[in-house]
DNA sequence: AATTAGTTGCGAATTAGTCGCAACTCGCAT
DNA sequence: ATGCGAGTTGCGACTAATTCGCAACTAATT
């Protein structure tokens, strides 16, 4: 009937810190596993660390949310659904902009048909120099 | 007048490590610096990890190395008249293919065209489905 | 040969993420 | 409602990767 929650529908069980994981990752809109846990901390305070990287994972598992690199070492997480941009991150000054997939569209094309490559654009950032710090 | 040493030329120190650090990168092609400290403790068996650290940061500044990230946390080191082609990194295998940058070309020129952004494609990998998995 | 600034080795400190385990709790089946 | 069992949590220990401070050393210069 209706009232299943997205949590069972992927065969997990429901927890507040697990919900709280999940809205927190909708909320940050991309956020490194240490900003999760702070985000969650604001309304239940005492959730670990681990717990956030292991319901982190098991999230990304379902599908219900994804990582990306986007830089230094760590990873940055986004809900699925809003997946939707490529990272462009500055060099220079840090900066990490947007740009749609579809920019993307040929290149994406160009391995898939050379290589066979089926390519995730969103995984990794696309590194280089924005605009503001090109021009003096 | 002749003998200039590539590294005098950038204003370094010619200490046995630092040559052994570059020559080690060179020879390896890509690698991360602890595969770098082992191919130099074959000639120099005392090196310090530290040192081989250092000296790939160094290099870097002076453009001779590059490094680029391939995945997981670490990143891995070019020389920098190698770094002429990008990687393809499966998620499922965890193989990591080549293909040459002219393949981006038209990605790049779409991102400078459009946002300004300057792109450099070796410096992170290009993540999705090598052709291997793809196909079962 | 003496000088000195850059470099090395070493160990300690840091950071990020993982792991084992006992206690707890969600959801199903009584 | 009640209870069971698997999935989850919290915690602390642990690992791996990288950085840092500092004293000893050495390459280039004079």
């Amino acid at each position: 009937m209706a009232g299943q929650h997205e949590l069972h529908e992927k065969g997990l069980r429901l927890t507040p810190q697990r919900e709280l994981v999940l809205a927190a990752v909708r909320s940050l809109g991309h956020a490194t596993p240490e900003e999760v846990a702070e985000k969650v901390r604001q309304t239940h305070p005492g959730i670990n660390l681990s717990t956030v990287y292991r319901n982190l994972e098991t999230l990304e598992n379902v599908g219900l949310v994804q990582h990306t690199h986007l830089g230094h070492g760590g990873a940055t997480y986004h809900a699925a659904e809003q997946l939707t941009h490529l990272h462009l991150v500055c060099g220079t000054c840090g900066s990490v902009g947007d740009a749609p997939i579809e920019v993307a569209a040929n290149f994406v094309n160009a391995l898939a048909d050379d290589y066979g490559f089926k390519t995730d654009v969103t995984h990794f950032a696309i590194y280089g120099t924005c605009a503001a710090c090109t021009k003096p």
